[in-house]
DNA sequence: TTAAAATAAGATAAAAATATCCGAAATAGA
DNA sequence: TCTATTTCGGATATTTTTATCTTATTTTAA
């Protein structure tokens, strides 16, 4: 569905941010022992994220990740999975055909684009924060 | 969402199905002609199928792939999936916990779950027989 | 000014997915 | 029985994804 650099990205999203709502910036060791994701993946991935201006970094004592308050609010699944794996998810054909569309329709095409736009819309419509505050009440859970 | 070698799969499968609907085996060059998949590849992917038992193979001159009637009416998009990715696809947690569940939900759990319901229910419910028939009409194609 | 604490970036490695090649086995028909 | 045709099956190759390692660079507290 999403790749692995994708899940380790959300997944280290949702720390963030889940931090920052506290005030407090995250630290890479930090992060990948609360999400269970490799770290030198994971900061690979994060670097991806701060370069797409998703969190921001800062280096140094006292250093870490972070999402600004503007951020906090606004930045949705989407935009990790824009940033990380691209827009394939949501224009690709359900068959593989590279030209696909509602003129030349491959056999599942209008079927498929139906589950692809639910994937869209919820992946546009479910921010970081609500899953912030989801994991930050213990509600959900990171890694398992 | 599904694999390269469960596409090449299934445009194989919806040409041999409209083939055995005028009674004619498909042969793999024959196939891969049509369906714009690469010939070794796919060969092995119909070998994968012919083991499932979703499609039949018969070797020798005027040998080929088909589907007998039962086939022809029964299987659906699920069944390939299933036989050549398995059911990663319809049990997997959307952010790649290896033990997610109601009881310990990762934080996207409950709408990844409607989401991947609404997939698996896609694919149950859409036959390689409707898909060979729309092929058939030329109302959809398979390479592009 | 310096050492510590952190990210950045590029090279490399390992694993998985995708794809090819080729000899063996089966079969229909002459 | 011989031959041409076709799938089968195992070995191999390539590409992409996932992951690690090493070195450099930045920042800041003391």
């Amino acid at each position: 569905m999403v790749s692995k650099a994708c899940e380790h990205g959300i997944r280290a999203v949702i720390y963030i941010a889940a931090q920052s709502f506290e005030g407090k910036r995250a630290k890479i060791a930090d992060i990948v022992q609360h999400s269970g994701s490799p770290e030198a993946f994971t900061a690979k991935v994060l670097g991806e994220l701060t370069k797409h201006r998703i969190i921001q970094s800062h280096t140094g004592p006292r250093g870490g990740f972070e999402m600004n308050a503007e951020k906090l609010k606004t930045v949705h699944i989407g935009h990790i999975v824009q940033a990380i794996d691209g827009d394939a998810l949501y224009i690709n054909c359900g068959l593989g055909l590279s030209q696909c569309n509602a003129m030349y329709p491959c056999p599942v095409h209008d079927k498929y684009v139906i589950i692809r736009n639910e994937i869209k819309e919820m992946h546009i419509t479910t921010t970081i924060f609500e899953l912030a505050m989801a994991y930050r009440s213990g509600k959900t859970v990171l890694s398992r």
